[in-house]
DNA sequence: GCGACAG
DNA sequence: ATCTTGTCGC
């Protein structure tokens, strides 16, 4: 797919918090998605002791499920992992990934959380706003943000909240099973994101979208 | 100041 | 994220 995104690799915390505080305006918490054919899942792993970062991204028929396509991109580690500016380090690799693709997913499920973030711009929303496709972030474990408890069985879901405003929800995908983190990334509603989410999960705790481009990012070249 | 902290 | 085997429980 053309990527014409102009991504900007920081030179410090300060310049990234800058380009975070930019980006975050242009976000939009609302459906703005055409017919759901194809969801696609990204994710990034590390070789070489994390000098080399590998992304991976898979596209899966929708509502099916079925893998249609799958891309992937190495490329030298550029940025450090830092709590709140993780999308600097794995985004780089995830928009050439991404370019090697010839079917345009309708949704992209990112490793990580959407607007559930410090300044809003999590690594979904981030990358959504950069190549101006809806975006979901599906974390699988607590950044910002406190929460009611979650009933047990697979489907319960409980709003979380920061700062008296909702940032996302955590959502029991599987019975018995620690919940996930699912948040806006971009041109998307949180209730319309949970139902993608939840039309993705099979009889594991994570989406399949992200559980096969985990598979692939952590496969060695 | 101290602790927490997506992947 | 990554290093790593078997094992307990639904």
């Amino acid at each position: 797919m053309k990527i014409n995104a102009n991504f900007l690799l920081p030179q410090s915390l300060e310049d990234a918090k800058i380009i975070q505080d930019e980006l975050r305006k242009k976000v939009i918490t609302e459906d703005q998605l055409e017919k759901v054919d194809y969801v696609a899942g990204v994710d990034v792993g590390f070789e070489d002791n994390y000098q080399l970062t590998k992304a991976a991204v898979i596209v899966l028929s929708f509502p099916e499920l079925k893998l249609v396509e799958s891309q992937t991109a190495v490329i030298s580690t550029t940025f450090p992992y830092v709590p709140g500016f993780l999308s600097f380090r794995e985004i780089p690799a995830l928009l050439k990934a991404l370019e090697k693709l010839k079917t345009i997913p309708n949704i992209i499920l990112c490793d990580g959380q959407g607007i559930a973030h410090p300044r809003r711009l999590g690594i979904a929303s981030h990358l959504g706003v950069l190549i101006d496709v809806p975006t979901i972030g599906v974390a699988k474990s607590l950044f910002i943000g406190k929460h009611e408890e979650i009933p047990l069985e697979k489907g319960s879901w409980k709003p979380l909240i920061d700062q008296g405003e909702v940032i996302g929800a955590v959502l029991r995908s599987r019975t018995n099973v620690k919940p996930i983190y699912v948040s806006i990334g971009h041109k998307i509603s949180l209730p319309t994101a949970l139902n993608y989410v939840m039309g993705c999960l099979t009889k594991y705790r994570l989406p399949e979208t992200t559980r096969l481009a985990d598979k692939l990012a952590s496969e060695k070249a």
